[in-house]
RNA sequence: GGGCUCGUAGAUCAGUUGGAAGAUCGUCGCCUUUGCAAGGCGAAGGCCCUGGGUUCGAGUCCCAGCGAGUCCA
């Protein structure tokens, strides 16, 4: 497929043969020609450990800067890195390519590149090969992907394939290279789009990626690209990804990627590990090399690839694979240890806070599973100390002052994880004890652990073991878990859109409420009317969006008056909602119609206050709380609002008044709140991604709200100044998630209107207690220290009572045979008090005892002392049947039985009743 | 966004088919001891998270809320 498009003349100039892999039977150009293999990793071994393939050796940091600096000379303009969290995207999380910094507009076209040709180098976190991590030699969970970007259009052609090939020639020489590199020919697919590629192999290892971006995906496309229908764009995009760390590595030449990479931390976790002095051994030197050469070829997400490197290293060595992985099992684990600090570095850096769902769970995949790490090798050394090596290391002036919080919330997640495992040692601890004679514990009680509790089997098994009880850990237990959750996944229904076809044929509504926000009524032209939704030209009603309600109003033409109940902006067209109209008339709007449109005023400004109050909360929580505080979510209403922020604790008493002091302070300031429309690219490099807390609105054009120290990009109706808040009165918090608070607060009228609520309930809680409201704590405290004491008093009066009682039944019983019958029947006692009676009686082995209360319902008790039971008398059925006599029914134990009934008055009928049948029939 | 689990004494947790709220540790008192540790005897300590519902009766079953935990996307 494209044979074609991978005929350029620079390799036809430049002395390069296609060749087809005689391993893998896809084609590549190279220089070399005795070559028959493409280089790639599974089709030749690694030639360049303890070879290295520069004729220099680089450090991270050298390399970063002759990579950039190349470009440079090379007219290309350097840009700043972005964060590893995607905060400009909403389909994911992590940033995991240099292209994802512009997708989706810029690639899409709909936004021009910050720069045009552009290099980069973008610290990336990729998590799908988590578990080769450290073993392989080679995967590492956070890299930097070195690029350069050329945006191609009808209007600007940069460059395409020959200038990438030739650049990637030039930079390779110009870092020295040895060896022979050769491009394989591969095409490429991802996130939509397509094209051809080339990979570029040096030594055996794929140092980049050349990718010439010129299709996208349409389920009406000519190309099929790994079942896929794809159609040529009318953009083209070169991107590249050279990977830094394996440039480094080449140039070292290192056993693996993580000894070139972090070397000085690799050394001082090594030396934590106590496992520093074997690595000088030559055995070990030996097996290290042997397995980092081999473990190229292999591709460790099967544990089946694991076992067969581990065989081949033990046989190309001629040592034991249990010796080879006693040696080399510490050693990757300190790798992988090494890898996750800086992944963390990163993350936390970039302001991540670990948390159950989304970006947050991933941080804290990676936390746990480096703690795990740590455990196993048994590392002295907090989590927090590490990630805060690695920080230092990365030398970010922005970590800087975050390292506080970053150690705070590191030391949290270590008390969290040791609170998990220890919690589930009990636990695993009392089940073992009670399985004991049932002999193993299945593995689907090891996925319940794993599942709802956390713990890892490998702790369960260690548990199990001390406790001399067998296990079944099956080898894919993971892939077990996985597949109870796929069951549950549940198919995403597309959303249709409401009118979507005659909506097409309308042009955009004009918003007039951006310009004129003090306005609130406007003339306009009915454009289409679908069933109850009308489409005007133009309108002064906001849609609902960025957690603004719509607004409400009327819509009247000459003869009509319409009520507008909602309002919903569809591909920018605003469709009016209309109240039903009385008696089912028809809609009585009609294209080309003039209207007047007023919108609910009151409505409009209680939400504006609501708006801008949020902004300026969620700018005094960032000022109070630290700069991780990031929105996730905010709804407005008219009398309250909810702003949702990544907090990684709950936010205490002290921090929530001092976040209302700081708003109302703000507020006081009465500053002028700026709106403009900006060019997305000079708003980011203005304000940062902190614009985007509530969203990433679409367009070239993106509106910024600047509301004191606070910025964003913001499409909702605000106030022109703070001071038309009026008042901020934060209500309540919530978790609403581990790692998400929840502030509610009110402004404005309804601040007021909250603070009276407030106040009501204040003054009634202080009516009843009849104490003014500053003793109202106190006097509370009081009246429930002694409601304790007196319902412990009043049970003690009971039982003295029951006694009293007992005594009186004892002395009053009929006998019967050889048993004993007594009765009583109090008009006032409630339950408790009559099973304390009948308690007291049980242990009469030949008393039968029937008690009985009038109080509300009828109520039964009745105990059967030991011999009378022996005779055949049981309490329950006793219970039973005078209950049916109250129209209730009852039951319990032989001995000592309870019931009720609605029909009181029938209880000491029943009990006669009941008596003639014991003494009768016995 | 989806799934699962848990809220009972100061702490860790039991609590059978719905039928008188428990154990262990800790606390306090007494006995034993020169003293401590240990032991023996005893005691205090509970809005069974909150609010509805079902029921004669709910810690237990159902619903809602609050709080905590965990797995996955």
């Amino acid at each position: 497929m494209f044979d074609q498009e991978y005929q350029l003349s620079y390799f036809k100039d430049n002395g390069f043969t296609r060749k087809k892999c005689l391993k893998c039977g896809e084609h590549f150009w190279t220089r070399n020609a005795e070559r028959e293999t493409c280089g790639d990793a599974s089709c030749d071994e690694y030639s360049f450990i303890g070879a290295p393939a520069f004729s220099k050796s680089y450090n991270l940091t050298e390399m970063r800067e002759a990579f950039l600096s190349f470009f440079e000379a090379n007219d290309h303009t350097r840009i700043d890195r972005y964060p590893v969290i995607a905060r400009w995207r909403d389909d994911i999380y992590l940033t995991i390519a240099s292209i994802a910094d512009f997708q989706p507009f810029v690639t899409s076209g709909a936004v021009p590149p910050p720069a045009n040709p552009l290099c980069i180098s973008q610290p990336c976190i990729r998590l799908d090969d988590l578990d080769s991590v450290g073993k392989s030699g080679r995967h590492l969970t956070n890299f930097e992907m070195m690029a350069h970007h050329a945006f191609n259009d009808q209007d600007n052609r940069v460059y395409w394939k020959e200038e990438t090939v030739e650049y990637c020639d030039q930079l390779l020489s110009k870092l020295g290279l040895l060896s022979d590199v050769t491009y394989k020919e591969e095409p490429w697919a991802g996130g939509g789009n397509a094209g051809p590629c080339l990979e570029v192999i040096v030594d055996g290892l794929e140092l980049a990626t050349l990718v010439f971006m010129d299709m996208r995906e349409s389920k009406d496309g000519d190309i099929t690209i790994k079942g896929k229908q794809y159609v040529k764009m009318d953009n083209s995009i070169v991107d590249t990804g050279y990977g830094l760390e394996r440039f480094v590595w080449a140039s070292q030449g290192s056993p693996t990627i993580y000894d070139a990479v972090f070397p000085e931390m690799v050394s001082k976790v090594t030396e934590y590990a106590g496992i520093e002095h074997s690595l000088h051994d030559p055995e070990y030197a030996e097996v290290l090399a042997q397995n980092a050469r081999l473990s190229g070829r292999f591709d460790l997400g099967m544990t089946t690839d694991l076992d067969q490197l581990r065989n081949s290293v033990a046989k190309e060595i001629g040592i034991d694979v249990k010796r080879l992985k006693s040696i080399i099992e510490p050693v990757e684990k300190v790798y992988a240890i090494v890898d996750h600090s800086r992944c963390l570095a990163f993350m936390l850096g970039d302001g991540i806070v670990p948390s159950n769902v989304k970006a947050g769970y991933l941080a804290r995949l990676v936390i746990r599973r480096m703690l795990r790490l740590m455990d196993a090798t048994k590392l002295d050394i907090s989590i927090s100390e590490l990630v805060e090596m690695q920080i230092n290391q990365i030398s970010d002036p922005a970590y800087a002052h975050r390292s506080q919080t970053i150690r705070e919330i590191l030391d949290l997640e270590e008390t969290k994880y040791k609170q998990v495992i220890s919690k589930g040692r009990r636990l695993i601890e009392r089940s073992v004890k009670k399985i004991e004679h049932a002999g193993v514990i299945p593995t689907s009680q090891l996925i319940e652990w794993y599942d709802t509790h956390g713990i890892p089997p490998e702790i369960a098994k260690e548990v199990a073991d001390a406790e001399k009880t067998a296990i079944d850990l099956p080898d894919n237990f993971y892939s077990m878990v996985a597949s109870t959750h796929t069951a549950a996944v549940a198919a995403e229904a597309e959303a249709e859109t409401l009118y979507q076809d005659r909506i097409k044929l309308v042009p955009p509504t004009k918003l007039l409420f951006y310009d004129e926000p003090e306005n609130v009524s406007f003339e306009a032209v009915v454009l289409e009317v679908c069933d109850g939704h009308i489409v005007l030209d133009q309108t002064l009603f906001y849609p609902e969006g960025g957690g603004q309600p719509a607004d409400h109003g009327v819509l009247s033409t000459a003869d009509a008056v319409l009520h507008v109940t909602d309002v919903q902006s569809v591909a920018g067209v605003v469709l009016h909602e209309i109240d039903e109209l009385d008696g089912g008339e028809v809609n009585p709007m009609r294209r080309g119609d003039l209207v007047i449109g007023r919108i609910d005023s009151k409505r409009r400004f209680a939400h504006a206050q609501h708006h801008t109050a949020t902004h300026i909360v969620n700018n005094c929580a960032k000022i109070v709380l630290g700069d991780h505080i990031w929105q996730t979510g905010a709804q407005k209403s008219e009398t309250k609002a909810r702003l949702d922020i990544t907090h990684f604790k709950r936010i205490a008493d002290h921090e929530f008044t001092e976040i209302e002091q700081l708003a109302n302070k703000e507020v006081a300031k009465n500053r002028h709140v700026h709106t403009t429309w900006m060019d997305r690219v000079d708003a980011e490099k203005e304000y940062g991604f902190a614009l985007y807390q509530g969203g990433v609105p679409p367009g070239e054009k993106i509106r910024v709200v600047r509301v004191g120290g606070d910025v964003e990009a913001c499409a909702g109706t605000h106030l022109p100044f703070t001071g038309m808040v009026g008042q901020i009165k934060l209500l309540h918090t919530e978790r609403i998630q581990d790692g998400v608070e929840r502030i509610e607060f009110a402004a404005g009228n309804a601040a007021v209107i909250a603070s009276q609520e407030r106040d009501h309930i204040l003054k009634q809680a202080c009516s009843i207690l009849r104490v003014p409201p500053e003793k109202l704590a106190s006097a509370a405290d009081r009246f429930f220290t002694e409601w304790k004491e007196l319902s412990k008093q009043n049970t003690r009066l009971k039982e003295e009572l029951a006694s009293a009682i007992r005594d009186n039944m004892v002395a009053s019983a009929r006998s019967a045979g050889n048993i004993r019958i007594a009765s009583y029947i109090s008009s006032h006692a409630d339950m408790q008090e009559l099973i304390k009676i009948a308690g007291s009686l049980r242990g009469i082995p030949d008393m039968v005892a029937l008690i009985g209360s009038t109080n509300n319902s009828g109520k039964v008790v009745v105990s059967v002392g030991k011999d009378a039971q022996a005779s055949g008398l049981d309490a329950g059925a006793i219970v039973r049947r005078i209950c049916e006599k109250l129209g209730g029914s009852g039951g319990g134990k032989p001995e000592m039985a309870q019931g009720g009934g609605p029909d009181a008055g029938k209880l000491s009928e029943a009990f006669d009743a009941e008596i003639g049948l014991i003494t009768g029939c016995d």
